[in-house]
RNA sequence: GGGCGAUUAGCUCAGUGGUGGAGCGCUGCCUUCACACGGCAGAGGUCGCAGGUUCGAGCCCCGCAUCGCCCA
């Protein structure tokens, strides 16, 4: 706090504040709580970004409002924990290590496994978790002491008790069915995973010949090259073109083998020719109509791994890659006079979330995940009210994707990550009696005794020792018969046999796995921590709606499993940023808007401002450099009003060593009698603005907290209150000090309303004046103080009284350098009384000095122009400028207006049914409003009546 | 195909049954002793279209159009 006491800058330059108010409040550790208070507690995990990730919008405005609640709570006397991390990201940060590895001619395979995964958290330690420090940059005021990774060792271990015990109550399980397959990051997904993306293709409508040779059957696909691993063409039952085909069997052109013509139910007579080719191996569609003949069909993989075509596609075509096989395909169909058309056709393509190729539903045996009981718990929960999700709207999302759901992929053929706690055992046997040492098909990542592959049986048969498979795999296939064990310390032998030659797993989970456990495993669990018993569960998620099933349902499913509670009470859904013109922004659209040169730019202070206020409840934000700019200035202001107020305390002040807290004391109690109306009255708007900020927060309506605030400072504090205050500095000393009093009142309490939303530059102005405790951070929030509606009716006198004159200044482009006189006829004791008693007021905010006569018969004089209001009329003289025309146009304007309101009024009372139904405070509202508009309606006549008679 | 959302000032958007608001932009006046990153005053709307409920609809209900998102 050395240079705070230094002159404040004409200006608000925030660099100069920034960095320096976050090390200070890291070096007083205000960032985590006190454990042993007995306060309530708030807390809150971040949805932890990846690891590889750099700061984008979606995660500042995360994190912006997050650090707005967590701010506010305390302020509010909650001891809050904002728990921090970052997950490994599995899949993307392999990828960029490999990236990195290729640049060195490496590849994983030949570091190996263990080297590899040396490599990967060498770079995580150099250039992962940029995006942490980037967030200290925000102001976000984190636990950092409480940082996570995914990948650390207390994660790890929630991760292998979690997959243990589900594995020991057979909710995680193996099987063999298609997933979707990543060819290029060579893994399969989850089908979250894989994103689906209209494409325009092609329609490809092929004859496959029967085999008596009585003609054909076309069938329409958007996959030729899968035609080569088809083993049926499935027509409807119903479909009466084909009733009398189905049993026959076809000749599959290319490979001539013979398949059989089947009946489904779910083929769709419209599409194409009714007529479906049914590739088991390579469609999701067809491996469920596979499945549902009996006996089942044969599955012919024709597709591998790496996207190229297998042995069994046939010599021709084996080794090619899948799509110059479509090529090969089409054009050895088209000589031989089988393609009947080719149409162009909109479908529905898979890519890897990842890295956007295109994904090739493969068989292959995966972990899964049983989720059924489990989503029905998360569905309750949400539906008995124990979880909340704001806004509403997205409850019906989230049923309707939790009914749906499906089991859920969790084994990944990647190294970065948790790697699967399942052993094999070669040497036992399978329930059909066979040994598991042939269903074990090991590749090796260099030659063993002359062999770089082969089932267990053939390596070790070979003289390849057990030691040197286990450090030599490239790749594991294990048959599906063959029994696993799991455990939650590494077993060193077969629990069935003993024997040491256990082979492990080589797959790693979900990296959404290990998320899945973030709100209980980041507090330590499975030990019963004492963090847990304190913040468990957490007070609220704020997350975006994309990771809604990705990670928000799945956290509720495993809250619930393993801590019998919900992860959280709340969940706030916040909008997804676009650019300006609705655009999602992307690298490869170029229209992304980096939060750090927004933050260097304008500001953290600024930028938070702008993310909270453009934080409406709904699906998305537009983003605009503009708004941000606009909130800038408005910071400004609030810097000006600052300096203004210290200006001011220094010429006229009193004790300049007198604290806030004894000041707010003095204001409050002792000089109560030297508020004037306009303290009384910005007392009352700031307590109605703090009740607006705490509402809008409570209800997460963060925009409308900021606007609320805004509003206040701006448009009431500085245009109005200061303006009114200047008049009291050379009135008395006493009325100078209340209001000097209370100007610095509002100033703080206008920053300790602000502190949530733009720290930096709150702590800064709070530390211009005398103040108890070492941060703004420790103060209380303010809240709902007092409301005295006769304070804002006996305001509502003086700001109509000048506003009325200024409306005339203005119209008619009178400088507001140029000193002109005014008088205000009353026409009750209210408005005389008020309007006497705060002429001084009225007049400085107006310039007319000593020339403002006010009483109910000051005479309007020739050549004024007048402006009528509710209990009064103002008259301001204009001798040269005065134009007959003009005002008489002005106020038929007027007249025109009220009539207008009139009117619609007339029409609502003369309504029985509204006098009768509306509820009675309406309709004397209607009344009153009524009333008025009729008398001032009659003084606008009047004044025109007179105009009309000096002309 | 199923579901969700949006359509309000020139632009970007709030809006909770009782005569429609904000920011930016626009027009006029003003370097006024905190702030020109400012002050004061103004202009600007058939609330997408069509029907219904209601004493009363931007808001609730039905349909349509356009745009967007999610799921299959």
């Amino acid at each position: 706090m050395e240079d705070t006491k230094k002159e404040p800058s004409k200006g608000y330059i925030p660099s100069e504040i920034e960095d320096k108010w976050y090390s200070f409040w890291l070096k007083n550790n205000l960032f985590s709580p006190e454990n042993d208070s007995e306060l309530p507690s708030f807390s809150i995990v971040i949805p932890p970004p990846n690891v590889t990730g750099t700061l984008h919008m979606g995660h500042a405005l995360n994190a912006t409002l997050q650090d707005t609640l967590c701010r506010w709570k305390r302020m509010k006397g909650f001891k809050v924990l904002w728990v921090p991390g970052t997950d490994h990201a599995g899949i993307a940060t392999q990828n960029v290590v490999e990236k990195m590895l290729a640049k060195e001619n490496l590849t994983r395979h030949t570091l190996g496994r263990d080297e590899f995964i040396k490599r990967v958290w060498e770079w995580k330690r150099s250039y992962g978790g940029q995006i942490i420090h980037q967030l200290k940059k925000i102001g976000a005021s984190c636990d950092w002491t409480k940082e996570r990774f995914t990948l650390d060792e207390g994660l790890s271990n929630a991760v292998r008790e979690v997959f243990v015990s589900l594995f020991n109550e057979g909710l995680i399980y193996r099987a063999l069915r298609l997933i979707n397959w990543c060819p290029r990051c060579y893994t399969a997904l989850s089908d979250l995973e894989a994103e689906h993306e209209e494409l325009e293709g092609r329609l490809t409508y092929i004859k496959y010949p029967l085999e008596d040779g009585s003609g054909h059957i076309v069938v329409a696909t958007t996959r030729p090259e899968t035609m080569l691993g088809d083993t049926a063409v499935a027509v409807n039952p119903l479909d009466v073109r084909y009733q009398q085909l189905a049993g026959k069997r076809l000749i599959l052109p290319l490979t001539n083998r013979a398949i059989p013509i089947v009946t489904d139910t779910e083929v769709d007579q419209a599409f194409g020719t009714g007529a479906v080719k049914v590739t088991p191996s390579h469609d999701f569609n067809d491996e469920a109509i596979a499945k549902r003949q009996n006996p089942n069909l044969p599955f012919i993989t024709v597709i591998g791994l790496d996207g190229t075509m297998t042995a069994e596609a046939g010599r021709r075509f084996a080794g090619l890659d899948r799509y110059e096989c479509r090529k090969q395909v089409v054009a050895d169909l088209k000589e031989k006079g089988l393609i009947q058309k080719e149409e162009k056709h909109v479908h529905s393509v898979a890519s890897c979330y990842r890295c956007k190729t295109i994904i090739e539903p493969l068989p292959t045996a995966q972990w899964y995940v049983s989720v059924s009981s489990m989503a029905k718990d998360a569905i309750d929960a949400v539906k008995e009210g124990k979880i909340r999700i704001i806004p509403d709207g997205w409850k019906n999302n989230y049923y309707s994707w939790m009914e749906n759901i499906r089991d859920w992929c969790i084994s990944r053929q990647i190294w970065w990550g948790h790697r699967i706690p399942v052993w094999y055992c070669p040497k036992c046997t399978d329930d059909q009696g066979a040994s598991n040492s042939e269903s074990i098909f090991i590749v090796l990542s260099k030659k063993l005794r002359g062999l770089n592959e082969g089932t267990y049986k053939q390596l070790t048969e070979a003289g390849v020792e057990h030691k040197d498979i286990i450090q030599n795999v490239r790749s594991l296939t294990v048959g599906i018969s063959v029994k696993p064990f799991s455990a939650t310390l590494d077993p060193t032998s077969c629990p069935h046999c003993g024997c040491g030659d256990i082979i492990r797993d080589q797959d790693v989970l979900d990296t959404w796995f290990s998320s899945a456990l973030w709100p209980f495993s980041t507090m330590g669990w499975p030990d019963k921590t004492k963090d847990l018993s304190e913040y468990y569960p957490t007070s609220v998620l704020v997350t975006a709606f994309d990771i809604l099933f990705f990670w928000v349902a799945r956290m509720i499913m495993m809250g619930l499993k393993f801590m019998k509670d919900r992860p959280f009470n709340d969940v706030y859904i916040h909008a997804l940023i676009r650019d300006e013109s609705g655009q999602k922004m992307s690298k490869s659209k170029g229209n992304v808007i980096d939060p750090l040169i927004m933050i260097d730019e304008y500001g953290a202070d600024s930028f938070r401002f702008s993310l909270a206020a453009f934080a409406a409840q709904g699906r998305d934000i537009r983003f605009s450099e503009e708004r941000v700019e606009g909130y800038k200035h408005f910071i400004n202001k609030l810097w000006n009003a600052s300096r203004f107020i210290n200006l001011n305390i220094e010429k006229y002040g009193f004790d300049k060593g007198l604290k806030i807290e004894e000041i707010a004391k003095e204001l409050l109690v002792t000089d109560r009698a030297l508020m004037r109306l306009p303290e009384r009255w910005i007392l009352n708007r700031l307590s109605f603005a703090a009740a607006e900020v705490n509402r809008g927060l409570e209800e997460y309506r963060f925009n409308d907290a900021a606007n609320a605030v805004y509003q206040f400072v701006w448009y009431e504090f500085c245009d109005w209150y200061i303006e009114l205050s200047k008049t009291s500095f050379e009135r008395s000393k006493e009325y100078s000090e209340a209001a000097l009093k209370c100007l610095l009142y509002v100033l703080d309490a206008s920053v300790r309303l602000l502190h949530p939303f733009m720290p930096f530059v709150t702590e800064e102005i709070w530390n211009s004046y005398p103040h108890e405790g070492k941060t703004i951070m420790l103060t209380s929030y303010p809240d709902m103080l007092e409301e005295d509606a006769q304070v804002l009716e006996r305001m509502d006198f003086v700001i109509n009284a000048v506003t009325g004159i200024r409306s005339i200044r203005g119209e008619f482009n009178i400088s507001p350098s140029k000193k002109i006189s005014a008088l205000i006829r009353t026409f009750s004791d209210a408005a005389r009384l008020n309007l006497l008693e705060h002429k001084d007021y009225i007049s400085a905010l107006t310039r007319c000095g000593e020339n403002l006569e006010i009483g109910e018969n000051v005479e309007k004089s020739e050549g004024s122009v007048t402006s009528v209001k509710t209990e009064m009329e103002i008259y301001v003289p204009l001798s040269g400028l005065f134009d007959i025309e003009a005002e008489t146009e002005r106020l038929d304007k007027e007249l025109k207006k009220v009539d207008e309101a009139i009117h619609g009024l007339n029409i609502k009372l003369s309504n029985e049914d509204f006098i009768e139904r509306a509820p009675k405070a309406v309709v004397d509202k209607e009344k009153l409003k009524y009333n008025e508009h009729i008398l001032k309606r009659e003084r606008i006549v009047e004044n025109i009546s007179k105009l009309k008679e000096i002309k």
